[in-house]
DNA sequence: TCTGGGGTCCTCTGCCTG
DNA sequence: TCTGCAGGCAGAGGACCC
C-alpha cells in the first residue's frame, strides 16, 4: 500500500541548484522611472472594482498588503500607499535582460515565471569557481545591468534552493547544504512548503501537524491516508528536503487559456457570448503564434457564488481560428443549460495541441459542400492577415466585426479600449504604460 | 470582505472494452 | 450469452503556483 518510502539519492546531494528570485519585482520596475517613491508604500495593483495587488513594496507589505489580495483591501490596510497601474510590457522588457544575465551563466536555467529562475551550475563551478561567488556576480551584475534586486538561494536541488532564496529575502543570498535540509526546514510552518497551499496547511494542522518538523515526524501511510498518495508521498519527500526534479530548459505548453472577470456579474447570455468570442480569438492568436492545433477546447464558467464549473470537448479536426474555437466554446456553454445565477468570470481554454499541420485538413463539416471549405480556408487566411496587422499596428484598429458595436457590450467594449490604450503600435504595451494615478 | 489571470497536476468518477 | 473485473481514457473539479 502505498508503495516504498522514498530516499534521496546519494548522487542528487552533489548538484548545486540556484533559484534567483528578484524582489518585489513588479514595484522595483516602477521605481525605477519614478525613485522619488523608493522607501514609500507602493502597490502595483488594477484599478478596477475586481482588480487585485500584483506586487508590493516591503513598506507596504509591513501593513499586511500582499500579492494577490483584493485592492479594496488593500486600500483599507494601507490608505496612503502610492498604487500604481501594472506596465506589463516594461516587467517583459526587464525580465528578458535578467534572463539573458542568467543565461551568460550557465545554458541549465529554467524560467519559473517572469521574476524567477532556477539555474543548475553543477557544470559552470569549475569555469566559474564557488557557488557563492557565482551568485554574488548574478546579484551584482543584475543591480548594475536592471537597478533592480534579487535573492539568491543555493542547494542541491530546487526545492531546498527555493526554501533558501524565500528564507534569504530581501536582497539576500543563502546557501543550504544538502546534508542540513531536515534541521534547515524543522522549525518552518507547513504552509512554507511549495505545495502545501491553504487547503493541505488546514488537513495537515487537523492532524496535528503545524511544523515541517512535525511532519517529518509523520509516518509515510499516514500522509498518504490524509492527502492522497502522490500528495502524501510528495510531501513526505519535500518535508525531507528531497527533491529529485532537474531543472528544465525548455517547456512546452500544454493548454492555453483566457479569461475575463465581469465588473459587475451578469446573466446576460449576449454579454457572455461577446466574452468568449473574444476570449476565444485571443486565444485563437496564440495558438496560430505558436504554429499549434488545438484538438480540445474547455470553457470555465463561475457565478456569483464563486462556484466554478468547467466543461471540455475534444475536437476532430485541430482549431487554429477564434471562429472554431468559439464555436466549440459556445456550444459547451450552450450545453450548460439556463443560467440558475449570475455570472463572474467565463474562460476559454485551448488544450491536446499537436503539431501544426501546414495543409489544412478537410473537416466532417467541411465535406458536406465544397463552399463550405472554401469558407473556412478564407476564415483561416483572414485571421492570420489579421495577426500580421496586428503585430504591425496594434489590435484596435481591427478585430471581427462580431466584436464591434452592437455584438458586444458597451461594459466589455470600455474595457477593450482600457487595454488597447496602454498599447503602442508594435502590439506591445507603451513605455509608460497605462494611465497612473 | 473579497477573492485576477495563466497555467499545471492530481483525484475521482463514469464509460468503454477486453 | 451473460456477468464480473480490471485497465484505459476522458471529463470534471480541486488545489496549487506565480
Amino acid at each position: 500500500m502505498g508503495g516504498a518510502v522514498p530516499r534521496q539519492r546519494e548522487s542528487s546531494r552533489d548538484r548545486v541548484i540556484m533559484h534567483v528570485d528578484m524582489d518585489a519585482f513588479f514595484v522595483g520596475v516602477e521605481l525605477l522611472t519614478r525613485p522619488e517613491l523608493v522607501g514609500r508604500q507602493v502597490v502595483v495593483a488594477g484599478s478596477g472594482p475586481r482588480s487585485v495587488v500584483l506586487s508590493a513594496s516591503y513598506e507596504a507589505r509591513a501593513l499586511g498588503v500582499g500579492s494577490a489580495m483584493p485592492t479594496t483591501k488593500a486600500r483599507q490596510l494601507a490608505p496612503h500607499a502610492v498604487y500604481i497601474d501594472p506596465s506589463h510590457g516594461q516587467y517583459r522588457k526587464y525580465s528578458q535582460k535578467i534572463m539573458e544575465i542568467l543565461g551568460s551563466v550557465t545554458d541549465q536555467l529554467e524560467q519559473v515565471s517572469v521574476d524567477e529562475a532556477f539555474l543548475d551550475v553543477t557544470g559552470a563551478i569549475r569555469r566559474l569557481g564557488p557557488p557563492v561567488g557565482i551568485a554574488r556576480d548574478i546579484r551584482r551584475r543584475i543591480t548594475e545591468e536592471t537597478g533592480l534586486v534579487a535573492s539568491i538561494g543555493i542547494s542541491s536541488n530546487k526545492f531546498l534552493a527555493k526554501m533558501a532564496s524565500t528564507g534569504s529575502k530581501p536582497d539576500g543570498l543563502w546557501l543550504v547544504p544538502g546534508s542540513m535540509a531536515e534541521q534547515f526546514l524543522a522549525p518552518l510552518p507547513v504552509r512554507k512548503l511549495w505545495g502545501v497551499g491553504e487547503k493541505t496547511a488546514r488537513i495537515l494542522h487537523d492532524a496535528g501537524f503545524d511544523t515541517v518538523g512535525a511532519v517529518q515526524e509523520a509516518p509515510y501511510s499516514l500522509l498518504q491516508r490524509r492527502l492522497g498518495k502522490a500528495a502524501g508521498a510528495h510531501l513526505y519527500e519535500l518535508c525531507r528536503g528531497i527533491d529529485e526534479r532537474p531543472v528544465v530548459t525548455e517547456r512546452v505548453e500544454k493548454s492555453m487559456g483566457a479569461e475575463h472577470t465581469f465588473s459587475y456579474d451578469t446573466d446576460d447570455v449576449r454579454e457572455i457570448k461577446s466574452a468568449l468570442l473574444q476570449l476565444s480569438h485571443d486565444v485563437a492568436r496564440r495558438i496560430r503564434a505558436a504554429e499549434r492545433r488545438a484538438y480540445g477546447v474547455a470553457i470555465k464558467v463561475r457565478d456569483e457564488n464563486f462556484h466554478t464549473v468547467s466543461r471540455a470537448r475534444a475536437l476532430e479536426q485541430g482549431a487554429t481560428t477564434g471562429r472554431e474555437v468559439y464555436e466549440a466554446a459556445a456550444r459547451l456553454f450552450d450545453d450548460l443549460g439556463p443560467l440558475p445565477c449570475r455570472i463572474r468570470l467565463v474562460g476559454v481554454r485551448a488544450e491536446r495541441f499537436d503539431a501544426h499541420d501546414a495543409g489544412r485538413q478537410l473537416s466532417l463539416w467541411d465535406q458536406a459542400s465544397e463552399d463550405t471549405f472554401v469558407h473556412e480556408a478564407e476564415w483561416g487566411q483572414a485571421e492570420s492577415t489579421m495577426d500580421l496587422i496586428w503585430a504591425k499596428f496594434g489590435p484596435s484598429g481591427l478585430r471581427p466585426a462580431t466584436l464591434l458595436e452592437g455584438t458586444i457590450s458597451p461594459r466589455y467594449e470600455r474595457k477593450q479600449e482600457k487595454v488597447d490604450g496602454s498599447r503602442t503600435s508594435d502590439g506591445q504595451e507603451s513605455e509608460e504604460g497605462p494611465s497612473r494615478q
